[in-house]
DNA sequence: GTCGTGATGTTATACAGTAACATTCGCCAT
DNA sequence: ATGGCGAATGTTACTGTATAACATCACGAC
């Protein structure tokens, strides 16, 4: 799917959600989009300063949450920072796979592997909510 | 284990290990285990402030980094904060439990249900390495 | 119109983490 | 003992991350 495709799907997404990918959100997506793999917070606060001058803090964070909130985004806690979610239509839980070496970031989809932590924690009478799970290794290239 | 016996096993495993459990790195675990649950660099850094006049983030930077590097402490990058571990001594992988009403933490050992991240993680040519999953969701307290 | 609500702007500050360099401590060889 | 070395700690200053609090704006409902 190409941004252009991407910006569309997000904005119907939002829609039947019953809320609203405004200018200032889609701009920030867009910004994400433009980078491949993790982006900070304060990286899409220069974008944003560079195509429309003035922007603080509380800016950007607002729309990373809404996004992260619709699904558009994940936020990856072990980087500060935020990654494009590709499949945001399915209700997913992903699992993060970041290269400790080269730094890469991949999601892959992971539901049925999910069901044996929900096991454990079931067994710790904890109930767990929808995962977003960052885990750290080496990527095939970083491997050899 | 209680306190003392907590401390002395750790002080013998770091020895183990060939480092030492130095006074300040013994004073800073011993602030982090007055508290149950997820402590904050900064909220140590204060405890550590009340006991013993000055100190600076370096300070308490530098022994936390170190409590985890010998597996006294794990850290929890989704609160920006810091647990105890209180089974060192094993090569284990970690998920800690993080109730999102009451901010209680617990940690389960979980080695075999890793296994299918593992096999998830191999067909997305990745190698994981040792992990220590934050999950989110419900204690039984809070599940009510 | 004007009112209410959600979005955005603005300012200031709190919280988290590190670089760089100075100093001290413990130990060993001389 | 004493000088020298490496590890640990102290100190200063800074960068990076995130939010509180309040002001303003946009827009549809009435
Ligand atoms: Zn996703
Ligand atoms: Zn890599
Ligand atoms: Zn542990
Ligand atoms: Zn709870």
């Amino acid at each position: 799917m190409n941004r252009t495709d991407y910006i569309q799907a997000a904005e119907a997404h939002c829609e039947r959600r019953g809320c609203k990918l405004t200018a200032l959100r889609r701009q920030v997506l867009e910004l994400v989009l433009r980078h491949q793999g993790v982006v900070k917070a304060y990286q899409v606060l220069a974008d944003l300063q560079k195509e429309r001058g003035i922007a603080a803090p509380p800016t950007v964070y607002r729309a990373l949450d809404f996004l992260v909130e619709q699904g558009l985004l994940h936020r990856v806690d072990a980087l500060n920072g935020f990654v494009v979610c590709d499949h945001f239509e399915c209700q997913h839980e992903s699992m993060i796979l970041v290269c400790e070496t080269c730094g890469k970031v991949q999601e892959v989809d992971v539901m049925a592997a999910l069901a044996g932590l929900h096991d454990v924690a079931d067994a710790a009478d904890f109930t767990l909510s929808r995962q977003n799970l960052t885990l750290t290794g080496l990527c095939k290239a970083c491997r050899i």
